[in-house]
DNA sequence: CGTTTGCTTGAATTCTGTCAAAGCAGGTGG
DNA sequence: CCACCTGCTTTGACAGAATTCAAGCAAACG
């Protein structure tokens, strides 16, 4: 079933087969519907998510109702809370589907006797994590001196795929500025 | 000479006196006049460092020759390209001393195998990592949906010492702003 | 179908940046 | 000790960027 994390496990993180089945026999399929939650304020984020199929993205409420998107998701990403996760404290955040989905979900301690079985496994998240961490510092750089059509711009090269299997109003609250902006840059950028 | 640093370690990391002086003896000391650097784009970071005392700033000069201010640390912080460090890839940033200071330099190799030493320390590191990790996230929500007003007074509620350790130039550049418009909300707020 | 959900548009308003000028130190050299 | 830099801050006028509010429209959904 999950043959997109096995094949990322083999390309990736150059797992033979037979380690790849191995993860895999601890994986467990998850299926949603659109707008279905996957983590939501309060629960403790229990395992590691990769996207076989679908879109979800990440977000938080603030006090007066604003949301402010984290993260947008596809099929071969990782989503995830990783603080939760991390840190096993309740999380703030919301990961929702935003089109029907299928994950797979590796139970944290599972993946944490697996990553000690298997050094390619260890390189691979270290690696997806520290590359979380200088996305988050690009992307931290980019809102303090860039005007919202240069982030528009940048994330339309950086992520075309997003940009159209996401909402409007996602995209926009993902770059900070209000949908009814980002619908004026489009019609500028049309014409 | 590094007794914050050993304080920190003990309290902190929980380490015993002897464990403590034990990761000290591979600590070189560092000190930097005013506006001298630690670190510049395209070397690499060889040590993790933690500031006895002064003040520094790292930040990137982008290709319009605007600067941009990643992080701001006086005594008791660590300061890093955490990136070129884990990677040991070039930099792309600037460290550079506002203030006089001193530093203490615990070397990569040194460091990695303290940390499979003392488990203690391994922890202590997870755990700033992870901290460093979540603060950039909250700073990344934080700019995405609140105005320069709130941003700055949560600046200085959260580090009421840096606001008024550096120039206003440095604190709007954090903030993402122009130095007259913080200069025009500080004396909005003096009223 | 009707309902919901998301997109577009425009006008008024607020927020923030730009530019230029002047003020205010702190440090330096004479 | 003074005069002069130099670097940083303040101020104000103005332009541009971005939000708000309200209305209408289109597509998708059940």
């Amino acid at each position: 079933m999950p043959e997109n994390l096995q094949l990322e496990l083999q390309t990736k993180a150059l797992l033979s087969e037979a380690e790849a089945k191995e993860v895999l026999s601890h994986v467990q399929v998850k299926t949603l519907k659109r707008k279905e939650f996957l983590l939501q304020p309060g629960m403790v984020s229990q395992h590691m998510r990769f996207i076989e199929s679908g879109a979800l993205r990440s977000y938080t409420i603030e006090d007066d109702g604003s949301e402010h998107t984290l993260q947008l998701g596809v099929e071969g990403w990782w989503i995830n809370d990783l603080y939760s996760y991390l840190t096993q404290q309740a999380s703030r955040m919301f990961i929702q589907a935003t089109e029907p989905a299928v994950l797979s979900l590796i139970p944290k301690p599972a993946l944490d006797v697996l990553l000690r079985k298997h050094p390619g496994l260890s390189y691979y998240f270290l690696d997806k994590f520290q590359k979380a961490y200088v996305a988050l510092q690009e992307r931290t750089l980019e809102q303090l001196g860039n005007d919202a059509k240069d982030r528009y711009t940048r994330f339309c090269e950086q992520y075309p795929q997003l940009e159209q299997r996401f909402p409007q109003y996602m995209v926009a609250s993902y770059l900070g500025i209000t949908p009814e902006f980002l619908s004026q840059l489009r019609s500028k950028f049309r014409s």
